[in-house]
DNA sequence: GTCTATACAGAGATAGAC
DNA sequence: GTCTATCTCTGTATAGAC
């Protein structure tokens, strides 16, 4: 999965071959299949297995003492770092997303997993005061995957984009 | 054109066949190839299309008498209709975009096509009387493509989408 | 579980006639 | 400009041995 994970944002998942993905899990095709039933069950799992990553990540960040405004800022700007496992896992997320437009078997995992974030980041909105979490909470956590990639598109600077969030989580804290 | 962009948005970008889209347009590959170089070059230029019909609509909604505010909500809305013509576009340009993270061909347009938009959209906002127009403006576009894709994949219907947008935009403009 | 070898299909691209 | 026919290569998937 992690190797997937790299093909993927490397190469997109339509770049995705079950050769390079082997290549770079240093194991041949033959047990790629072995292990899933096909070129779509692999893209299924990586989905899976990137929406536990950011679960994991999320979970970090709301594990913290810190005061609801900073956690959620914390959550929120956690997907747009400059770490090359946070970028990859970033760029393999949208592009599942993408694929999930054609995919319906993506679509169910994807959906679920944006419940999740909605959810956490609702609940961060409402403790630090907001007056409408629910709609906030898509609000800021749509904006995310825009940035996100118009950030991987190279549209926009990644400080440029953490200053927009920043400036949109203000306006929907009111100051 | 027009076929290339019924045929990505129906099956994506990484499902764009030749043969396909031949077909859809009804003629033969052979002829594809006598007015493309290749693959990508179909695909350069299905994105200037969509690019100029995105200019179009929006040269469309500015020209209008309307007050800054109303002409603000209907350009940023227009990416969020219902109309089959306005889906198919709209598809095709997140399928393009999403495309630009790993084919460098597309990035200069697609870099143009945004700037112009958030400039548009800049003066908008400064007429309509908001504090920090250039950032709000990389905001509000930023917001529609993540709200635009999360639509096509079904993570959230379309009059909440719509809902969200208007969300923001007043909260840009302090209200 | 894992490999080597290979069958098979699909899709990009071109040749050559009209 | 446009077609039919076809070449070629790449990539998915499987067979069968270890």
């Amino acid at each position: 999965m992690e190797a997937a994970v790299r093909v993927i944002a490397q190469h997109g998942v339509r770049g995705l071959r079950v050769e390079q993905l082997a290549a770079e899990a240093g194991v041949s095709t033959a047990l790629i299949y072995y292990h899933f039933k096909d070129r779509g069950g692999v893209l299924r799992a990586a989905l899976e297995h990137v929406n536990q990553r950011a679960q994991d990540y999320t979970d970090q960040a709301l594990s913290t003492t810190e005061e609801p405004r900073a956690q959620l800022e914390n959550l929120l700007l956690l997907e747009l770092r400059d770490e090359t496992e946070v970028a990859m896992n970033s760029i393999a997320w949208g592009e599942l997303r993408a694929s999930a437009v054609f995919d319906p078997d993506l679509r169910d995992p994807l959906t679920a997993t944006t419940r999740a974030w909605n959810d956490d980041v609702e609940t961060l909105l409402a403790r630090a005061g907001a007056t409408a979490p629910a709609l906030a909470a898509e609000h800021l956590t749509a904006l995310v995957e825009g940035l996100s990639e118009r950030w991987h598109t190279g549209s926009i600077t990644l400080d440029r984009a953490r200053a927009v969030l920043t400036h949109a989580i203000a306006r929907e804290l009111g100051d």
